[in-house]
RNA sequence: GCCCACGUAGCUCAGUUGAUAGAGCAAUGCUUUCGUAAAGCAUAGGUCGCUGGUUUGAAUCCAGCCGUGGGCUCCA
């Protein structure tokens, strides 16, 4: 005997083994009919999933209103792509093919090129296993048969991943349709046909293998899907409306900023308009920082190598530094990757008494790094830009509030400049890793207090483990742009 | 750096299977005139990213380089 609690705090017995399906026929047709997935004690499932035999359980149903069942669709989208793929082109091995916030994508390795050329014979491909409406159907197998299948697949991207990702799993689940099956946690809908044609290819890029640069690149193909054509056509016109608005096309109008490759990749040339921008913004944030007691400082385009060795900055991030210069006499200079080393260097520059704390020196700081030339992004990712850069000299126990200050600054400016769509995410550090600097316990005590200064502040913080720098832990604002990219913009980091 | 795509007048773009470059807007001139998201007519403007190659002949095919865009990786 099952005891079912609805979301509605409503309870039904069942005495044989039913599915979630079974118990939206048994509320209504019309929910049965809209039903795409649904939620057993807060796990999301597919419709056929059997539920508990005894005992009580909670059951959401998730309709075509539910991002749930979006969601659910769209991987389901994402398998029907990825067959279609597998039926135009020859040896595809298949990678994994998620749901993302906007779409989903499939990464393949295949001899064949994959171009926007190809994307209407895969949608059509698609199209026709849409009409042809067969099953999703559930396998669940032993780790050993999981390996075989896939081996008999020629799927050695799955092998690997069964004996090395999923190495805790005891079993796994696979999911057919037709002649297509893919290793998959799923749910899935419950047929092809629920996935509709409101589904669009959009666009292919190359993705390492396990997000790993050091091993294959795979043919990624992103791709969207909705339950009707007039959403899917109000998604892509909201994309062509945010083309209007990137700054890069309205720099250009406005006469704001332009980048001449005869000057270099990367480097911005500021018109007058744009300074004019710029000026208004520096004044606006000298101000705010006057009043919150930051002592404005400036310092040189370039430093000593071994200013930066001493910092410890030097190794970790050479590769992404202009080259040093070398001067007659044996000096070697940088052009100046980061303010850090000299903001620390006017700290020095005479014995500190802890009455004066906390000295806060701030500077916008003109920085240089090589970044490889496949990041650069209009103004968004350059070569060369200046930092609204400050650092603060404080006693452990004024760490908390100086930390919370420097939060609740970010947050006005922020806001002062109508960017409301971000979120703060903790960049802790990687317990498995050892590139990092100072004791365990600093480390989990500085943790701990940003956590609770958010809190505090009512910041809804994502803590992330490796997302530290080497010598702290720190708070990125992480800022979505018009295109939906996600951009780190403000970081207070701790050391 | 890697994968894919792209690079034609100031801007946005068109140029089918290779044969001495086109449109709209902007600019300039004239006209009309109160027109305030684009008044009419006319003129000018391009070694078709660069360098090689194939060809009787290349913007159009091939290679390399430079640059841009979409992603991946990285992000002090």
């Amino acid at each position: 005997m099952l005891t079912i609690t609805l979301p509605d705090g409503s309870s039904r017995q069942y005495a044989d083994r039913v599915t979630p399906l079974a118990v939206a026929k048994d509320i209504g047709p019309g929910l049965a009919k809209a039903a795409v997935a649904a939620e057993v004690d807060g796990k999301i499932v597919g419709l056929d999933t059997p539920l508990p035999a005894d005992g009580s359980a909670s059951l959401k149903i998730f309709t075509r209103k539910s991002p749930e069942a979006l969601a659910v669709m769209r991987h389901s989208a994402a398998h029907l792509m990825a067959r279609a793929i597998m039926r135009l082109y020859p040896n595809v091995q298949l990678a994994f093919g998620p749901t993302i916030e906007s779409g989903f994508y499939y990464d393949f390795e295949l001899p064949h090129n994959l171009s926007e050329e190809d994307f209407p014979a895969i949608e059509e491909e698609m199209r026709k296993l849409v009409a042809a409406d067969e099953p999703f159907e559930r396998l669940e197998e032993s780790r050993a048969k999981a390996v075989a299948i896939c081996r008999e697949l020629a799927q050695p991207l799955k092998v690997e991943h069964i004996e090395q990702g999923l190495a805790e799993h005891p079993s796994l689940s696979f999911y057919r349709q037709g002649e297509f099956i893919d290793l998959c946690r799923g749910p899935h809908v419950l047929s092809a046909a629920a996935i509709g044609t409101a589904f669009k290819l959009l666009s292919v890029a190359g993705a390492y293998w396990k997000g790993d640069s050091t091993r294959q690149q795979l043919q990624r193909v992103y791709a969207t899907a909705f339950w009707t054509k007039e959403e899917l056509d109000a998604y892509l016109a909201q994309l062509e409306e945010a083309k209007r608005r990137d700054h890069r096309v309205l720099g250009k109008q406005l006469e704001l900023f332009t980048i001449d490759p005869m000057v270099g990749q990367g480097l911005i040339l500021w018109l007058p308009k744009g300074a004019t921008i710029r000026g208004v913004l520096e004044s606006f944030v000298k101000e705010e920082l006057a009043k919150r007691g930051y002592q404005a400082v400036y310092t040189p385009h370039i430093g000593r190598v071994e200013l930066y060795e001493t910092s410890g900055h030097y190794p970790y991030y050479s590769d992404s530094q202009f080259a040093p210069i070398e001067m007659e006499d044996n000096e070697r200079y940088l052009l100046k990757p980061m303010n850090c080393p000299h903001h620390i260097k006017i700290y020095q520059s005479r014995p500190r008494s802890y009455r004066e704390l906390p000295v806060r020196l701030a500077e916008f700081g003109s920085v240089y790094r090589y970044e490889k030339s496949g990041q650069l992004n209009g103004m968004t990712r350059v070569r060369g830009f200046t930092q609204d850069d400050a650092h603060i000299f404080c006693t452990e126990d004024q760490v908390a509030d100086e930390f919370r200050s420097c939060m609740e600054m970010t947050q006005q400016i922020l806001a002062a400049l109508g960017m409301n769509n971000y979120r703060v995410r903790l960049g802790f550090r990687d317990p498995k890793s050892d590139k990092y600097v100072g004791s365990d316990e600093s480390w989990r005590r500085a943790e701990a207090e940003l956590v609770e200064v958010c809190r505090g502040l009512g910041i809804d913080a994502v803590p992330e483990p490796g997302e530290a720098a080497f010598y702290g832990p720190k708070a990125d604002f992480v800022v979505t742009d018009c295109i939906g990219r996600l951009w780190q913009l403000g970081t207070v980091q701790l050391d």
